[in-house]
DNA sequence: AAAGACATGTAACCGGTTACATGATTCG
DNA sequence: CGAATCATGTAACCGGTTACATGTCTTT
């Protein structure tokens, strides 16, 4: 239930936002780490209407409401942010894949591997090419974007060398059986 | 829609299986990659059988019914394999956090993050240690489950290095931030 | 006889996505 | 005037979780 305490982050942030305002940012700064449609946001801001935890504070032309957190909004919201434990994601497609790699020829499964080993450089390389759009920027909000920035940048490296070292364990597992099926049939 | 295609998968592995077969494999190998509780398998295995993608070609005592896969679930789950590419995991609850750290005082948030580096040795420990139960076992299906274990020791590594990192970060900026007001107040 | 493993199924609910629906204001 | 942007809302659907419901076979 973290949209949720995404949007009560997002209005602590800016004092006071109305959902086409979050949605912007929704759909800029928090793309990559969690995005949001716009039904659900409207949803989930008359919940926390509801539940007090947020309040319409204006309302301006063209039916916008302005949302501001409340009391009892920001409790909740600090209480998420530094109590509750992070849940770790559990699936993982990519994993899934590897577990089913031996039903396919080595070398569908050897190509596989290379194949995301690419993919993860390029999102390496779309995330340096951010970090330079990004070195100019000021202020306390890039330094945290920075934080989340380099995370990707050591993930995508991560993958890229696991990818490219799991590619050579398919090669070396599969010579090894070469080896093991030629001396069964020298005996 | 992968629980769809881990079950072909299995399916296509095992030859032929009950739902409370794969159940148990879904519980113990693939408990850390794709996760599926009984009722989500049944219905699937339901929808499977509908599609033809599956059938029953067995019935046994206590209502059990086998599964194999037919020609086209073989076909359908090699499509996904090697076809379809992985889906990225978009959200991020970590980096959801680290994007609002900002509105805390830095030291709470050098402590968030101090306890997210232990809790990735931890969790790099447990696999460890699994890492050495395994390393007597034998079989292909044990070299793929190797491949997904190496990526789940660089993972958490990986996450321990950034966390370790971002919480001196964290303490440079406060530094800075004091010494500019230091030089601000002396002037 | 009781406990535990084997075995299947359904219903209610929840978070999220897609699509539908509507209208006001601003700018060129 | 028309297009783009601002602005909100609802309905249908989908994958997944929790809980409920039922019954059989084996082992002690």
């Amino acid at each position: 239930m973290s949209l949720r305490h995404a949007a009560l982050g997002l209005l602590a942030l800016r004092g006071e936002a109305s959902g086409y305002d979050l949605l912007g940012i929704f759909n800029e700064s928090l793309e990559h780490v969690w995005p949001a449609t716009q039904s659900q946001l409207y949803t989930e801001l008359g919940k926390l209407t509801d539940a007090e935890l947020v309040e319409v504070v204006a309302e301006g032309g063209r039916g916008r409401k302005a949302y501001a957190v409340t009391d009892a909004g920001r409790k909740e919201f600090e209480h998420w942010l530094l109590e509750e434990p992070p849940t770790v994601n559990r699936r993982n497609d990519l994993l899934l894949r590897v577990f089913f790699l031996g039903l396919v020829p080595t070398e569908r499964g050897q190509e596989f591997l290379r194949e995301r080993a690419v993919a993860a450089a390029d999102m390496h390389e779309r995330l340096r090419e951010l970090e330079r759009s990004l070195a100019t920027e000021e202020g306390p909000l890039a330094v945290h974007g920075r934080l989340a920035l380099e995370w990707g940048l050591r993930y995508s490296r991560m993958q890229e060398e696991w990818a490219t070292w799991a590619a050579e364990q398919l090669a070396e597992e599969e010579s090894a059986g070469q080896r093991i099926a030629e001396v069964a049939v020298e005996q």
